[in-house]
DNA sequence: TCCAATGTTTCGCC
DNA sequence: GGGCGAAACATTGG
């Protein structure tokens, strides 16, 4: 189940099928897969939290959405939305989106927003939310894969504790110094979750996605649906300013 | 058994 | 058209 790392996590699992001939695409997805037929991958890429499998002249997106899953090899009850058959393996991804893409991915996706990307580019992004979302809550922009792409609620709570703002607070008012320590905290923090999915940790790991108390001063935490993002938000109403 | 959840799209209704 | 809310999704873990 799967932030921007998690892809990470799963296209780094699948290192060796590069270069290899897919024999046969399957599953119920509705995308055309006719065309992926003994054709070599020659590249596995991520954008933010979508998996890509490169071909020569198109790439095929993979979204595990919410539920989404991947198995190498193995299989479960269910039929897979879509699996790559090799010779003597396979690849099957359950409750996956699948989109078929002409080109290749830098023609359709700004790479300099994805927060796991070597192009990523935080000066970029922060002129992006100081020019055009100054009356938007940090809290919601956050989960905008335009301009913080892979980040997910887990990433956003956390970054937000890491930086002491609340996540109601206006763009336009959190100081320029904030705003550049949020978004290298973002990205490092990023970094750490990537390094939690190897021991499975991220949640033990977490500082108050989850949680009931801060671990700092043991206050009593506020999780509840804030912003204009439906989703449950954790804050340390003491550790946390609100930025008005 | 029930409910919420690391996500996004689609659909119906103003 | 846009914005907003709910539903949907061959799920899963507490």
């Amino acid at each position: 189940m799967p932030e921007g790392p998690s892809i990470v996590f799963l296209k780094n699992k699948l290192q060796r099928f590069k270069g290899q001939t897919v024999s046969e695409a399957s599953g119920y997805s509705e995308m055309d897969k006719s065309a992926i037929d003994h054709i070599k991958i020659m590249d596995i890429e991520t954008y933010g939290k979508n998996l890509f499998f490169v071909f020569k002249d198109f790439f095929v997106g993979v979204h595990l959405g919410l539920f989404g899953s991947m198995l190498v090899n193995k299989r479960k009850k269910v039929n897979a939305s879509f699996a790559l058959h090799f010779p003597h393996s396979e690849i099957n991804f359950y409750v996956a989106k699948t989109h078929l893409y002409q080109g290749k991915p830098s023609d359709h996706f700004n790479f300099k927003t994805d927060i796991l990307k070597k192009e990523y580019d935080g000066e970029f992004v922060l002129k992006s939310i100081r020019e055009d979302h100054t009356e938007e809550m940090i809290g919601d922009v956050l989960l905008d894969q335009k301009l913080f792409t892979g980040v997910g609620n887990i990433i956003r709570i956390e970054s937000l504790y890491r930086a002491k703002i609340h996540p109601d607070s206006l763009v336009k008012d959190i100081p320029e110094k904030k705003l550049v320590y949020l978004i290298e905290t973002v990205v490092n923090y990023a970094y750490e979750f990537l390094d939690f999915l190897k021991n499975d940790e991220v949640k033990e790991k977490a500082l108050i996605y989850e949680k009931k108390i801060c671990p700092k001063d043991k206050t009593e935490l506020i999780a509840e649906e804030m912003g204009k993002v439906h989703r449950k938000t954790y804050v340390c109403p003491k550790c946390q300013k609100l930025y008005s």
